[in-house]
DNA sequence: TTAGGTAAAGAAAGCGGTTTCATGCTTCTT
DNA sequence: AAGAAGCATGAAACCGCTTTCTTTACCTAA
């Protein structure tokens, strides 16, 4: 019934034949003892298989061991397996450092809201933030000093450390491909333009038609919200104002379902009529038929890209953000 | 720089003019404290917009107010969002009620391994379980009177409290639509035999035949793993064997789409010549065309649901296991 | 009036580590 | 060879809150 007593720095000092002080001192990884000594003490350790009692440890150092891994609540949280991804990309990464993830689904909006509140206080020894479209909260707690990364470019251009995925890379090559199959006519259905990420795919499609020594139309430019509606109401207004667009960036998997549908109903087919290439290369797009052309992200390495430069803030190590290849997964649809 | 040096109970205690004892007492509700002290407290309390410090708390009073989420790293929690859904109704629910999550993504194999040492030994005041193959160690740690939630039902039956989707009624509801429709020969492709989840729901497939006092033959359940291939693969094997099958149960979105789309290989068409039901109601579901009729599980309300059978715990109220019901979505395949 | 009982509140001892400070011992300086 | 300096080590304070133990004050009963 009752979790078996465990050991603490006073029996190790007792049957070690030193002093708490020097246990402490061995377990911190303090070089100026006694290599005996510590020897001893770390094969009574051992023996007992004795760990740290982390409440003990974070009272008295002050270092909680625990990292906090924000997600918005408002995001799409639900059903999208984005954000599990990475998350257990960070969570394994932390583990294998001594560090605890910490779960925070919540709304992040407010500034002094209780979750403010919570990492303000040194509950926590840092913070990882899922893209999000305000920053003010994160900006307030950076200058507390707490060490923070976002994942997913933070909106404005700071010093914030973060991790991304090569939004502009993937755009650029979704399009650069849809132009090299011969696509004459390439429309783009944006995402969130307010996110960074949104953003820099639609740059990235601008930036394939401008090494073509031509400016995409504003008119080829739509905008929905990653939703499988918006991707197929969007494409149909596409179609009905523009019928010789023959290839679509999707800017998520998503859309470019949506999208496919919409030219199915016009009576076309993809990819014949209508190439389409997506963003995610999700399940969806690996089970759909016609298999869906998508740029893939590696999600988890971006997890784990997030919990390595949060271990290096705690290190004092210098830090720069990292910005993860993306790669084109080629199928039928484009 | 600094994080904010906060308030401690020695300068509540000064203010309001009492002890740290009385402050103790105050915010722990224990009621015999005078009105007015308590409400001076309270006062100072509010006005400095004090917390208590967690780590102090934890050591002073054994409980650490952390539940842990044990996420098998074996499983596919990566490209899965099912887990990750659950997780936030976890979280969200277990912070309404002032309670951290800590999330460990491991494996969970080992009995002896440091995820059981850790959750042996006090750092947390629960355990979440994820669907387990082995439960060696969660019927270990129960042992030690550790509150246990299984999210999932357990492999035997056991008095472990648990939450589960009625993959029995759902795998019923599957096959009974089935027939309704006018299905003659209606084939199912299981996924993992060996969870009891996997297991529930070929029952209830059995169960609709049985309603119709008949029993389909063995040659009529086939087995996959939940990926896309194995569903392709079975389901081309079933339809080469038996060509007068007319409808099938999948017991996953994925092999659902593998099945269409080995139905199509074949020259025939879903639903005309093959009806298919599929399980999780996912986006592929929701996204696929001919779009996929499934079964629906309200995966949030899983996660929900786990955090409350633990907070009941916690509270030493009675508790127990939760089946949570399941509705057929139709779309077009069936 | 006085002994006995009860309830509120403070003093103080932990909880299990970390860290400062003092101590005794060895080593270096001239 | 004596005093300064350097070091490994232990004693003890401390981190912030909980809880037991004591004290104090007030009531009731005889």
């Amino acid at each position: 019934m009752t979790p078996k007593a465990r050991p603490t720095y006073s029996v190790i000092a007792k049957e070690a034949g030193v002093s708490e002080a020097t246990v402490s001192r061995v377990l911190n990884g303090d070089d100026r003892v006694d290599q005996e000594r510590a020897a001893k003490v770390l094969e009574v350790v051992e023996r007992l298989g004795y760990k740290k009692h982390r409440a003990a440890t974070a009272l008295a150092s002050g270092r909680t061991n625990l990292i906090a891994v924000v997600i918005d609540n408002d995001l799409s949280v639900f059903s999208d397996p984005f954000w599990g991804t990475v998350t257990s990309g960070i969570s394994r990464v932390l583990m294998e450092n001594e560090l605890q993830t910490l779960l925070m689904v919540t709304s992040v909006s407010s500034v002094d809201g209780p979750v403010a509140h919570y990492l303000n206080t040194g509950e926590v020894d840092g913070a990882i933030f899922f893209q999000l479209h305000k920053d003010a909260l994160v900006r307030k707690l950076a200058k507390t000093g707490l060490p923070i990364v976002i994942t997913g470019s933070p909106h404005a251009a700071t010093d914030f450390v973060f991790v991304d995925t090569d939004n502009f890379g993937g755009g650029h090559a979704a399009t650069k491909h849809l132009i090299n199959r011969g696509c004459k006519k390439v429309a783009i259905i944006a995402g969130d333009i307010e996110t960074v990420a949104g953003h820099q795919r639609v740059d990235g499609y601008h930036q394939a038609y401008r090494e073509l020594g031509r400016v995409p139309s504003k008119s080829l430019t739509a905008y929905g919200d990653y939703s499988y509606e918006s991707g197929k109401r969007e494409m149909t207004r596409l179609l009905t104002e523009q019928p010789d667009i023959d290839g679509v960036f999707a800017c998520n998997d998503l859309m470019a379902m949506g999208a496919i549908a919409a030219i199915e109903e016009k009576g076309l087919t993809c990819p014949d009529h209508v190439a389409v290439v997506g963003f995610d290369d999700s399940l969806v797009a690996q089970t759909s038929r016609p298999g869906l052309t998508s740029v893939r992200q590696d999600i988890v390495a971006l997890g784990e890209a997030a919990a390595e430069l949060m271990i290096a803030q705690l290190r004092n190590e210098p830090v720069e953000p990292r910005i993860l290849p993306t790669e084109l997964v080629i199928r039928e649809s484009a």
